[in-house]
DNA sequence: TTAAACTTTTAT
DNA sequence: TAAAAGTTTAAC
């Protein structure tokens, strides 16, 4: 046995606590100690927390009485070290604490915590004497239920504070509680069933069959082991175990099969199965590639040479899956893993499926819809660099954080996307920023595919940071569309409209409908949110914990608040001057369902957003449908603009670019252009040229005109000059310091306070306080200060400063219950 | 006066 | 994250 060696472990608790903490190995655990791996530890006076093990080492800490090591969860880290180095890297670089960035790797059912249960005293004699009602109600319980949680304790007496109670309890010895620690991961398990290894051969088994045939009694038998034998799948001798299940299923019952199991026929046995489902190999082959893809693939080969990083900058249906699909082939064959980042709105069915047929199992998904247990058996796969699945992971931006051992190449695709930036909660990172980080921890290439590549990007890619590959034209020589404006100035004079459609619109409509071609609709959420407002005095409904006017859903007839789900039926009458004309203004895409309806009675429609796609199977009910051609008119947000390739669509109609446009941050012209662009995309497919109309007050804005002429770099030309006047990624970074308080007074006392001081170190630098569009959410008072540094800055020192000045002012009585939030390089 | 609600602090 | 410690509020 080793020696006695004294060994102390540094841990990351699941806490936003901003240090690790130190706990001691008891000696029976020296030799099982590890770092990566999973420990259970003490905290506080009763709690027990899963924790990662970051350091053994054997300094004894001061200041502190250091607390055992409870346990050991794991025989293997599950942690690997450049995991661990990239942990690091987030938590410095967005400032965030380590306990933050564990929550936002690990799957949380990795994770087990410890919960209360408060059950009867052994000795407590059940006498009334001395109870107070509330203690009565919980006594009470307890004799019909042995254990309660402590939610359920404060359900039963109907209060929040329920500590005082407790301890009474357990001070009179009438109660006890108890830390009850559950595992969440549960391997699932299946029965499988075999014929005993004894009798395999042809003639072994008939003679056990005469055998059995020979009484009656055993005739169910007889059936049974036939079912098996029939179901049994031989291969060079070997056979491969049927699920019992299916054996029942066909007609065999379990007693006869338990019967047999008995006679060592069969053999009726356990094993652990995996949850996430399994398919076929790949079957499709990669088509030859066009002159085009051929030359970008190589391009893109010899920029790997000497980059790690390439932007593939090809226009929508340009090809470039094809040339993923053969770089993913390459690092395959080198050993290599793969990660292929998607914002979560372009994981679509469709690309999963395509990918799937080139790759079969070697593809795994890996996103927010999958529960937590799949998410650990993925992890482990990975993990253990397993050769015959997840090879290939396909995923949203959290992806970036399972635990790869050779990862070869990195694709992030639609690079430009925004939701790749992680809002809330803390860490708010940015995947793709991430996956070039960690591309350099695995000496991976990464390469960044969009049609639109975000200005930072293109930069970096001038400035022969990265290599850049362009792909102009579509693939098999389709032409782009054509895009025209409608000009809503003009139509609203002569009074053409009718209501928000203008008459070219509705006229292309007519004419693709009679051509039996498909249309979507786009129309962004934002601006058009449906209000109740007073038509004599222009009062709205307000949330009463938020700043913003409630707004109105169809479905369940209710005005409902965006930002903390406070929601009222609609009043009958006004909430200023009592008048009873009350109505609605604005539209949203169920406003704009009913209008098209009396347009084009005929038409089939259909609505993608938020609302229609909750249920599991709406979203791809909805594109099966569409792809079917069993809708005319698809209408949605965002959601149409992402990962859908339809081959029937003969319009796209933009509602309002001017809600795009009038944006008020320095990202709006790019995200219009973008997502203009991206859903002009979706016009026009197999030797059609798609028609695009886009309905906007100024078909003059510059922006509408790069767009029209599907000019990215005319667009990046004149994009990046702004950038540079007026101080803008990327020529600075930006970091927005969010303060929120439940009073408005002290908030801005305490805002104008940590501006001044970081304006005596950072001068002009320093933005605001401001009050953000929506200055109330959830009855806290927000007020943002906006910093902007120039490229060269260090990083480092800089966040260093930004550290301290905010623990100085936090340290100050006056704000100390202000909350200060951090989001580095915004989006 | 007191119980309950609400805030802030702390944990190795 | 959750419990303890500290502070405010509402009810009588």
């Amino acid at each position: 046995m080793s020696e006695r060696i004294t060994y102390f472990v540094d841990v990351i608790l699941p806490l936003s606590i901003p240090n690790t903490y130190t706990y001691r190995v008891p000696f029976e655990l020296n030799d099982q100690i590890g770092v990566g791996k999973r420990v259970i530890v003490p905290l506080g006076k009763a709690k027990y927390y899963t924790a990662i093990v970051r350091n053994v080492h054997q300094e004894v800490p001061k200041n502190y009485q250091v607390k055992y090591v409870e346990a050991i969860l794991d025989d293997h880290p599950i942690v690997t070290a450049k995991q661990f180095q990239l942990w690091d890297w987030i938590s410095e670089y967005y400032i965030a604490d380590l306990g933050d960035v564990m929550n936002a790797s690990l799957p949380s059912n990795f994770k087990l915590a410890s919960e209360t249960k408060l059950s009867l005293h052994p000795e407590f004699d059940r006498s009334e004497e001395g109870l107070s009602d509330k203690e009565f109600l919980i006594v009470e319980a307890l004799q019909v239920q042995e254990e309660l949680t402590l939610k359920e304790v404060a359900e039963i007496v109907g209060i929040k504070t329920i500590q005082p109670l407790i301890k009474k309890l357990i001070e009179s010895k009438r109660a006890i509680v108890s830390e009850e620690l559950n595992a969440k991961y549960t391997p699932k398990f299946a029965t499988y069933i075999e014929v005993d290894r004894g009798i395999q051969s042809q003639d072994q088994l008939s003679e056990v069959l005469n055998i059995l045939e020979e009484q009656k009694k055993n005739a169910k038998q007889v059936d049974a082991l036939l079912k098996v034998i029939e179901l049994t799948r031989w291969q060079d001798g070997k056979q491969t175990p049927i699920a019992k299940k299916k054996v029942i299923l066909e007609g065999a019952s379990d007693s006869s099969l338990n019967s047999l199991a008995k006679k060592d026929i069969i053999d009726i046995y356990s094993a652990e199965v995996s949850r996430l489902a399994t398919q076929d190999e790949g079957v499709e082959k990669l088509k030859k590639f066009s002159p085009t893809q051929n030359k970008a693939f190589k391009e893109i080969e010899e920029h790997f040479v000497d980059k790690d990083v390439v932007l593939l900058h090809g226009v929508t249906s340009s090809g470039k899956t094809e040339l993923y699909v053969k770089l993913i082939q390459q690092a395959l064959k080198n050993g290599e893993q793969v990660l292929f980042l998607l914002p979560e709105i372009a994981l679509t069915a469709q690309l999963i499926n395509r990918l799937k047929k080139y790759f079969g199992d070697l593809v795994g998904v890996y996103h927010s819809r999958f529960n937590q247990n799949e998410r650990i058996e993925i992890w482990n796969k990975v993990l253990h660099n397993d050769q015959e699945q997840f090879r290939i992971i396909l995923g949203a931006r959290s992806s970036v954080f399972l635990p790869f051992q050779k990862l070869g190449l990195i694709i992030v695709d639609e690079e430009h996307e925004n939701s790749f930036k992680q809002y809330d909660p803390s860490p708010r990172y940015n995947g793709r920023d991430i996956s070039i980080i960690l591309g350099h921890l695995h000496k991976a290439k990464v390469l960044l595919g969009s049609a639109t590549p975000s200005i930072e990007t293109y930069y970096n890619a001038q400035e022969g940071r990265y290599g850049l590959v362009e792909m102009n034209e579509r693939f098999g020589g389709v032409q782009m569309p054509e895009i025209q404006c409608a000009d809503l100035e003009k139509e609203t004079k002569q009074k053409t409209m009718k209501s928000h459609f203008s008459s070219f619109l509705i006229r292309e409509m007519e004419s693709t409908l009679e051509k039996g071609q498909q249309i979507i609709l786009f129309q962004n959420r934002r601006g058009y949110t449906p209000v109740w407002t007073c038509e004599m005095c222009g009062w709205t409904p307000h949330c009463k914990n938020c700043d913003v006017s409630l707004t109105y859903h169809k479905s369940s007839s209710v005005l409902k608040c965006h930002y903390c789900g406070y929601y009222i039926s609609p009043p009958s009458n006004c909430g200023a001057c009592g008048s009873r004309k009350l109505k609605m203004i604005g539209f949203g895409t169920e406003k704009i369902e009913d209008e098209l309806d009396i347009f084009f009675p005929k038409a089939k429609l259909k609505r993608m957003d938020l609302d229609t796609t909750r249920a599991k199977n709406a979203y791809s009910n909805i594109i099966t449908d569409f792809e079917n051609r069993e809708i005319d008119i698809l209408i949605g947000t965002q959601m149409v603009t992402k990962g859908l390739d339809f081959d029937n669509v003969g319009l796209v109609g933009i509602l309002s670019a001017d809600q795009l446009l009038n944006f008020p941050d320095f990202r709006s012209f790019e995200r219009s252009f973008h997502l203009m662009s991206q859903v002009s995309g979706r016009a026009g497919r197999k030797e059609k040229r798609g028609k695009v109309v886009v309905q906007t007050f100024e078909p003059n804005h510059w922006i509408i005109q790069k767009v029209m002429e599907h000019d990215y770099k005319g667009f990046y030309t004149q994009e990046i000059l702004e950038r540079r006047n007026f101080h803008y990624p990327p020529f600075f970074r930006i970091i927005v310091i969010k303060l929120k308080h439940r009073k408005q007074e002290t908030l801005e006392m305490g805002a104008a306070s940590l501006a001044k001081s970081l304006q005596s170190t950072f001068k002009d630098r320093v933005l605001g306080p401001e009050i953000p569009a929506v200055g109330r959410v959830r009855n806290l008072y927000i007020k943002h200060i906006t910093l902007k540094f120039e490229r060269d800055a260090s990083p480092k020192k800089v966040k260093n400063i930004i550290k301290e000045k905010i623990d100085v002012f936090l340290s100050d009585h006056d704000y100390r219950s202000i909350r200060v939030d951090l989001d580095v390089d915004p989006q």
